[in-house]
DNA sequence: TCGATTGCTGAGATCGGTTGCAATAACACT
DNA sequence: AGTGTTATTGCAACCGATCTCAGCAATCGA
């Protein structure tokens, strides 16, 4: 019977096949794949041709059995769910198929032993290199102990200055661009919520508070250091039971002071006129958040072409970088001058 | 030189290695790992206790090449960062993973090439089965071109019931139980914003919220049916210039419920003090919400499962199924009573 | 006691490419 | 014409497993 679609079992289209059919040996349209420069152009343009004619491609798995090298590299996050993880998963996505990469996805759901495993199983699939996008501090033993330890590259800062290329934006900046708005709109009480622990960008952005506050001449006043997500909630909280609460709100990251304002509304505190607020990442959903965030953004597009340049890079020459990006303010609405 | 860990080149440990090691043949070791039945039970201990010793694993890319079938399963999603999609990514991963699959996400931007791009890498890669949360209808002719079309689940509807499993919930259902929810509370105009369109879901929703209005004797107030990210924002545009607006809105989605109200606040309309506002999708997101968004809950894990369970299932005994799940009432703070 | 099963292991081809080396062809130069 | 490159292509081993086929020993039934 003959379908149109000449489906079933078609031969299993293989090397050899498009070398019979060209009239050439395996090697000959392996390298007219692989390196072009190494064969004749009018063969090559032939094979290529008849290739085409079959449908062929390479498959990705001898090739990486054989080179010892794949093209799949691993993007090591601990919640997908979380909106910074995911437009970082997204712009990655992106750089790394600009370069031939697939990025593979791998969520940790913040257990190390996850991490550990998924830098096995990567290893044994040839991965050039992984990124990690830490949740808590990176074990750079962890790191090393694995064949690539020396092809990882954090977006994160990480202690000691290791030998293991990073990315990440200067806190301290940021922190201070944040403080610097709010003084302009005349805030001169303000709180701190914590984010996300464990990482020391949520540590260097604490830090970063608590420095630039002393050194304005003001206290600090952190409503919360949790580790979770519920901070927010609990800044919040913590913000109703105080006497003489702060007049605007430093957020270690969008989602917390997504949360903080969700909390606040739910006590009938208004955002901005009660209390501004003032998130850290630029997420996207902050433009949709009501009110619209004012927040401080990463550019978290570059990170992720950053980080592949940079374990590009060290591939080649074996150098390791320390990256660290310029944050910048965005003002939407979240924040106004205080209630007076 | 001596150091600690045994590194630069540790002759890469492979099945020929441990069977040396162990005495044995290549392929006891083979048998010994992937069919122990197979094997006298002395020797496959004593065999798993030498890789164990050596820190042997077995290599995916070769078992994969000679298997003709891998353990990598493409989990294929128009937009990650939509968290619905995120939420998805998710609960698949772990779902995945307890059945020792791993999740490859591929993120297609909602250009058809780029599906059509990931399938043929899939099979390339001899991926078992692949899953599809599409941003368009379904293209059912693209996927049967295919090898593995016949082993593709899709979580949405297809149109004429094909051969493809699916995976969605009652639309309808869903629908209804946000009207009567609005119904209950004294809501007779309520007003509808359409979500991503081109999928199935999205235009059963719409349909199900016109036939159901109409039936109840009302009439449908379509405030945006557009199908980009910025129909809340419309939406909401549309809502402001209305003489006599609904007092009570359903939106196709938690994301288009986020921008909704987020543009009405910005224009002085309160949540769900003027206007009660209604999602769908039951995101963990909208609990963070201000105001904690009301929506209809999907049950986003289970279909995450069965989308696997389908795909596996199919694998075996070629049955092709089409799951429909029951979506449910989530009442958080974004609805009350009409304002009269 | 002997042929027939059954259980376990070894040989070797194979999956689909890559690559060093050898062979041949083509071209340059004295 | 003779010889020394250089450009192309073929050969065959190899990457790290899987799997069919045999071989051999132990067990079984009569």
């Amino acid at each position: 019977m003959t379908t149109s679609t000449e489906e079933e079992n078609m031969p299993d289209l293989s090397i050899d096949v498009v070398a019979k059919a060209a009239g050439v040996h395996r090697s000959t349209v392996s390298r007219a794949f692989s390196r072009p420069e190494a064969v004749k152009s009018e063969t090559r343009e032939h094979i290529l041709r008849v290739a085409e004619g079959l449908g062929y491609t390479m498959s990705p798995l001898a090739q990486a059995l054989r080179r010892k090298t794949s093209t799949i590299i691993p993007l090591i996050v601990p919640d997908i769910t979380n909106p910074f993880f995911a437009e970082l998963a997204k712009t990655m996505t992106q750089a790394a198929d600009e370069r031939g990469y697939q990025l593979m996805l791998c969520v940790t759901n913040g257990d190390p032993a996850k991490t550990d495993g998924y830098f096995t199983a990567m290893q044994a699939m040839y991965a050039p290199f992984g990124i990690v996008a830490p949740s808590t501090k990176v074990d750079t033993e962890a790191l090393k102990r694995f064949a690539f330890g020396h092809k990882v590259v954090v977006i994160d800062r990480v202690e000691g200055d290791s030998s293991v290329p990073t990315v990440t934006v200067d806190s301290r900046q940021g922190i201070m661009l944040a403080l610097d708005h709010l003084h302009g709109l005349g805030h001169t009480r303000i709180g701190y919520v914590s984010g996300i622990a464990g990482t020391h960008t949520a540590q260097d952005r604490m830090d970063a508070y608590l420095e630039l506050t002393a050194q304005s001449g003001s206290t600090p006043i952190v409503l919360d250091s949790g580790s979770d997500l519920d901070a927010g909630t609990r800044g919040a909280e913590h913000f109703l039971e105080m006497d003489n609460p702060p007049t605007a709100i430093i957020a270690a990251n969008d989602m917390v002071a997504f949360a903080v304002i969700s909390a606040l509304g739910s006590s009938g505190v208004r955002v901005p006129e009660d209390v501004s607020v003032i998130g850290f990442d630029g997420l996207a959903l902050g433009a949709r958040f009501n009110p619209a965030l004012t927040t401080i953004r990463q550019p978290i597009a570059d990170m992720g072409h950053i980080a592949i340049e940079l374990a590009e890079k060290q591939n080649v020459d074996g150098s390791v970088d320390h990256i660290v990006l310029e944050p910048e303010l965005l003002v939407r609405r979240s924040t106004s001058g205080p209630r007076r």
